[in-house]
RNA sequence: GGCCCGGUGGUCAAGCGGUUAAGACACCGCCCUUUCACGGCGGUAACGGGAGUUCGAUUCUCCCACGAGUCACCA
């Protein structure tokens, strides 16, 4: 450059006074103790919380707990043309939702807690500008007026050159040759421009950083003069990630694998504040099979409904399922961890960045159905009640209505077979309650008449018919039972399924048979959870009155 | 197209020069069982292809194909 660069640095910043030795008096080295993680996840307000993205915050939340650190949230507002109103309530909330929570950062709109803030990119606007004034002074970055046109042709001719990278470097980058009288009169005749890097990178040279995922990797250096501060002084991405994580002390900077070919670009920069580099982690993605091509791709805000972590709340999963979904798919060995400390807090499992998968992995509702079966098995009634109540309450009001009108009733409803050494494992999601329940509640309940083939109409009604004389909503179990073995063999059934088996022809069924002649004709469901309880919560006068249906069997 | 990342059953994945190539989910069968579920036992099923290095490659190297990402005044 041909002319005085804090010459310049005063022209283009003029009311910047301090200094970047203020920033790091003002945001001094946390002081952790020594192996200490400072992670963060820092989203733009451009929506709902993505899953994805709640992925990749929970390996910082992860990181930083399990190294006794600290995590913040950080709000990425850089980009007015794509923030959304409510994005920030959005991601606080969808944490919140999660039970999860930072060490500091953005609370919620408008609020935030920590001694590094503000968090949130739009109010750090002075921070910025002093950085940048510094790179400016040491001749490292310079305002370039060109045009998105002027752009967009320098692209097309490079192109045609067949240049191997395009982009605002080395020879290409003419507002590198502005002198300063020429800049002044720009500026002073207002027209817009950006701050862009002065790259001092060599094409030829290759730069080497580990990927505490990955590995070693080896990229050419950046040559490209980015753009450090946009035409209206907000910073791009890459400024402000330096800036932000810097003076937030951030240790390690764990983000999505996207960011990966960009990270010699960020080195650059930091060395060139004459900032320490962190230590990078770029998580692969969440995928879904495209139902289209057969391929994997990152699962699309746009297309996929179950981008939005709302997505599975609005099913019904309960938290916690997700969360151990996320984990099984973050540490592959959180599942062998999990079976031997089954009540213990995620957050005390050893979590290794190491440990995590370079590759993309398919997300896989199966699984996660299968997790949630085994996380909602372990619930007490007491719980699922309540989980239920307010799953219905947000998003099925007849539900709702119907569930909690008697709490004993639909506790004690949750319970069958449940808070046992072998619980049923049925339920996946608060949606399919009402169905799976659906023969408790005079509601919902759908009369069913269509025996097993092996059961004959006739025999069906004289099952019932007998059945009537001897139910005594009193029983208890043993007698409840015996009460339906002394059925079988007045009506040519047998009591013991054993003697079935080695005569069937001998018999028109076993007592399996029969009950589930009593389980259609009181549920209309060939297959329930334990008969007797629901029989005895259905009460007398309801199994009576189904009981006495016994007309309708289809013949 | 340049750069870069990735690759073990359908899915998530152990493995890190010599293994009968774990485990979980899914699927199938059997057992248990008044149905279903749970549980138990068993089964089907995998190292993308090609060259090297080596006594020996899933593992190391290179090439090819494939898949992903990135090349903005978006993050």
């Amino acid at each position: 450059m041909n002319y005085d660069c804090k010459k310049l640095a005063n022209l283009l910043f003029p009311d910047v006074t301090k200094t970047v030795e203020d920033l790091e008096i003002q945001y001094p080295e946390r002081g952790l103790k020594e192996g200490a993680r400072v992670t963060r996840f820092a989203p733009s307000p451009t929506g709902y919380l993505h899953i994805g993205a709640f992925y990749t915050a929970l390996v910082n939340l992860l990181t930083a707990k399990a190294s006794g650190g600290v995590s913040y949230l950080r709000i990425e507002d850089t980009d007015k043309k794509r923030e959304v109103v409510d994005g920030v309530s959005a991601i606080v909330d969808g944490f919140r939702e999660f039970g999860v929570e930072f060490s500091e950062g953005v609370t919620g709109f408008g609020a935030e807690s920590g001694n590094y803030g503000p968090y949130t990119q739009s109010l750090r606007a002075e921070i910025y500008h002093i950085v940048a004034k510094a790179l400016v002074e040491k001749g490292l970055a310079y305002p370039c007026f060109c045009t998105s046109d002027e752009l967009t042709e320098l692209r097309s001719v490079q192109e045609k050159d067949g240049a191997l990278i395009t982009g605002y470097f080395g020879k290409y980058a003419k507002c590198r040759d502005l002198t300063f009288e020429q800049i002044e009169e720009n500026i002073k005749s207002g027209k817009p421009y950006v701050l862009r890097f002065y790259s001092e990178g060599d094409e030829t040279k290759r730069i080497m950083f580990e990927d505490m995922i990955r590995g070693k990797i080896e990229m050419p250096e950046n040559v490209i003069d980015e753009v450090l501060l946009k035409s209206d002084g907000i910073p791009t991405y890459h400024f402000a990630h330096i800036c932000d994580d810097h003076f937030m002390r951030t240790t390690h900077v764990i983000r999505a694998e996207e960011w990966l070919s960009s990270v010699p670009k960020h080195i650059a920069i930091f060395k060139a504040c004459g900032f320490k580099v962190p230590k990078y982690a770029h998580v692969s993605q969440v995928m879904k099979l495209d139902e289209e091509d057969g391929n994997k791709r990152k699962i699309s805000k746009r297309k996929d409904p179950e981008a939005a972590v709302s997505y599975f709340f609005e099913a019904g999963f309960p938290k916690e399922s997700i969360l151990e979904y996320l984990l099984t798919l973050i540490n592959s060995n959180f599942e062998d961890w999990r079976r031997a400390n089954p009540t213990a807090d995620i957050y005390s499992f050893p979590f290794n960045l190491k440990k995590m998968s370079p590759s993309g992995c398919l997300f896989d509702l199966v699984k996660l159905n299968d997790i949630s079966k085994n996380v909602i098995s372990v619930m007490k009634a007491d719980t699922v009640y309540s989980l239920i109540s307010e799953w219905a309450q947000k998003y099925d009001a007849d539900f709702f209505n119907v569930f909690t009108r008697d709490k004993d009733f639909s506790t004690e409803m949750v319970n069958i077979d449940r808070e046992s050494a072998k619980p049923r494992k049925d339920i996946a999601k608060w949606e399919e309650v009402k169905e799976y329940y659906s023969y408790m509640f005079n509601e919902y309940y759908v009369p069913n008449f269509d025996l097993p083939e092996n059961i004959a109409a006739d025999d069906a009604e004289a099952i019932l018919a007998e059945y009537i004389k001897v139910y005594d909503n009193n029983d208890d179990k043993d007698t409840w039972f015996s009460k339906i073995k002394s059925l079988c063999e007045p009506l040519g059934f047998t009591p013991n399924v054993k003697e079935y088996k080695k005569n069937p022809e001998q018999f028109k069924g076993h007592v399996g048979d029969v009950s589930t002649v009593i389980r259609l004709a009181v549920t209309g469901r060939k297959n329930t959870p334990d008969l007797y309880t629901i029989m005895k919560l259905l009460g007398k006068d309801e199994v009576i009155k189904r009981l006495k249906e016994k007309n309708k069997w289809k013949k």
